[in-house]
DNA sequence: AATCCGGGGAC
DNA sequence: GTCCCAGGATT
């Protein structure tokens, strides 16, 4: 990327009038009530891939419930998980959760407000790092995520491919040259709000953009091509036989996930890789791997859940317990209890298949 | 540098 | 269907 894109920018209008605009025009948000470092936190590892509106209901809850670091830091895990049941990419609540007991055991819980220490802690990358020292400690750091890259990629007319890592990082420093030293918190948030609310990926409204006099890419016409962005890869198929197993009337089997990976320390139902299997061979592939005998009855449908680079499909089965041993993985319980126990989406949506 | 890690909403 | 969202960790 050019060293000279800001040689003959106004840094100093831009900021004042994308500033001005920011005061002006921010949406009120949950997170904007004060700047509490834990509040700021908490939103910043919520937003992160997931949308303002999404987070909203989650960030309320997840205020009353963990108040701060301590009543975080005690809680169960489970209890944490349940809290983000819905929202993805659960390993951000472990992580934070994580992250939240080191400041309480290393830092008197008292959150970190110098980038050495707050980098370390789990969970915090460059952007999070970067927006808790701005917002909730008015440094001028730099918080650049795809907001922010889609912006400046238009504003100075960046032509790289903000796909890749190193250009990504490139951004740091172009951040650090125009923020503004007086008010950083509302500079990143500016950019940020400008990004989601007028220089949108599509037909963005740049007659109503506070920057549009700055703006290299809309004096050439050109900012809906900005940013150039490769293009991610398909997902792959996995098939599985997913199974209402039911032990009685009332009791119904479930399975904690792994501690890693994906949808790590989530329950399910039993789920059988299908592909190529018979009902039959589903039948003692589940005797081999669990040690209980089953039978597979009922189809009840079908269910098909995209995840980034994963797309599952599951069909469901009923079945019943013939045997069970007096240790398992496998969890017997009461369907009314099912409510206790943190589900992905897809299998919540298995749920509507019980009876 | 490439891959893994969720889910939803706008178009 | 496509895109992408206040990204980070792992390999």
């Amino acid at each position: 990327m050019k060293d000279d894109l800001l040689n003959h920018f106004n840094i100093q209008g831009f900021q004042e009038n994308l500033i001005a605009w920011y005061q002006a025009n921010k949406r009120n948000l949950p997170w904007r009530e004060n700047q509490d470092p834990y509040r700021v936190w908490v939103s910043e590892i919520m937003l992160q891939q997931t949308k303002v509106d999404t987070v909203i209901p989650y960030f309320q809850r997840f205020m009353e419930k963990f108040p701060d670091v301590y009543r975080l830091a005690s809680a169960d895990e489970q209890d944490v998980l349940k809290a983000w049941e819905g929202l993805g990419y659960y390993s951000r609540a472990r992580n934070l959760q994580s992250a939240v007991r080191e400041v309480v055991s290393e830092y008197d819980g008292k959150i970190p407000d110098n980038k050495e220490a707050l980098g370390k802690l789990k969970g915090i990358g460059p952007y999070t790092k970067g927006a808790i020292l701005s917002i909730a400690f008015q440094q001028p750091e730099p918080a650049v995520d795809g907001n922010v890259m889609r912006v400046l990629s238009r504003v100075l007319h960046i032509t790289d491919n903000i796909a890749e890592a190193k250009v990504k990082k490139q951004f740091e420093p172009i951040v650090t040259k125009m923020i503004s030293k007086e008010d950083p918190s509302s500079f990143n948030q500016g950019l940020m709000e400008l990004g989601a609310m007028v220089c949108t990926p599509k037909s963005p409204l740049c007659l109503f953009c506070p920057v549009q006099e700055y703006c290299r890419a809309f004096l050439k016409g050109d900012q809906e091509n900005l940013p150039i962005k490769s293009k991610a890869k398909k997902p792959k198929k996995v098939a599985y036989i997913a199974l209402l197993l039911k032990q009685g009337k009332e009791k119904i089997i479930i399975e904690k996930r792994k501690e890693q990976g994906l949808l790590a320390n989530l329950w399910q139902f039993p789920m059988i890789p299908s592909k190529g299997k018979t009902v039959h061979e589903a039948e003692e592939w589940f005797e081999a791997k669990y040690g209980w005998a089953i039978q597979i009855g009922k189809h009840a449908g079908k269910l098909k859940h995209v995840f980034t680079h994963l797309i599952w499909e599951l069909e469901i089965y009923e079945a019943d317990v013939l045997y069970a041993p007096k240790k398992s993985k496998l969890k017997s319980v009461n369907i009314h209890e099912l409510s206790q126990y943190p589900f992905p989406v897809s299998h919540q949506k298995m749920m509507k298949y019980l009876h």
